[in-house]
DNA sequence: AAAATAAATTGCAATTTGCAAGCAAAATTA
DNA sequence: TAATTTTGCTTGCAAATTGCAATTTATTTT
């Protein structure tokens, strides 16, 4: 659980949790496409291998972003949420987001373009707010 | 120069370019911590080995994040600045910061706490622009 | 001319990531 | 209820990335 930091610096310290290659992959997963069993992870398009996966949401839920659910009418499939400490990551994800459309959209032609775009924007809090409050909303039943 | 992406997915597609464990701690030291020359960064809190400095500024120069300059009195060592779209990366950098000190500080008990965090919080956008607007102050004399 | 400095590069070890296969428990189907 | 499929996860091994220590080259400084 200890958890290893380069220095006392909180910007390098967050880094040290959430800079690698899936963290933040996975919280956006959850927040905006809806993930939530194992299978849809491994489902989804950045591919993702089953034992990166597995090391990651435990990871993931050591660290408290994530908590892990059974269902009682379902012991197969288990349930990964976001905890306040997970939601709270919603505003890097959204600057990621306006970043990454005006200044990766030349370098990946692939690039989808999201239509909410110009409204995260004009009003970013807002659309915060409104994602946190939609992932609640979708969730809540579980807990 | 042609960079791997993952997928169509905007975030995605940011973190394929920043989602490892040195490219935000390079930019953070150059954004508010004034670090220019290969010195500066070796010298750095997080100890940056130099093959993986040298690697790093290089990727990040081809993606016109960074850029390196010789200045005419110099020839020895080289200064390393922020484009535009390094500096666009200001509110990513932000995001960290708050979202570390809310909940990154239990885990790292040494972390140091950032006095500015209070005016940070209070007015996001007006902080991002006086961070922006110092480095740009601070650097036009090289350009 | 000799010493020191800045910016790398190189070789090798350790760690992380990735692929493919396998496995156990639960759920579904025949 | 027996056979099959699905879900979540582990294991072995290959490939890529990161890290350390030593070396190198081109400048500056002494």
């Amino acid at each position: 659980m200890e958890h290893k930091f380069r220095c006392e610096c909180p910007i390098t310290s967050a880094l040290d949790i959430l800079g690698d290659k899936w963290v933040l992959v996975i919280i956006k997963q959850m927040l905006i496409e809806d993930k939530k069993t194992f299978k849809d992870f491994i489902e989804s398009d950045e591919a993702i291998a089953t034992n990166i996966l597995s090391t990651k949401l435990k990871y993931l839920e050591e660290l408290g972003i994530i908590t892990k659910i059974q269902l009682p009418d379902n012991k197969k499939s288990n349930l990964y949420l976001l905890t306040e400490k997970g939601l709270a990551l919603t505003p890097i994800i959204v600057e990621l987001s306006i970043w990454s459309d005006e200044n990766v959209r030349a370098l990946n032609k692939a690039m989808r373009d999201s239509p909410e775009i110009a409204i995260m924007k004009s009003n970013k809090d807002a659309f915060i707010g409104m994602i946190q409050e939609t992932y609640k909303a979708k969730t809540e039943k579980f807990r």
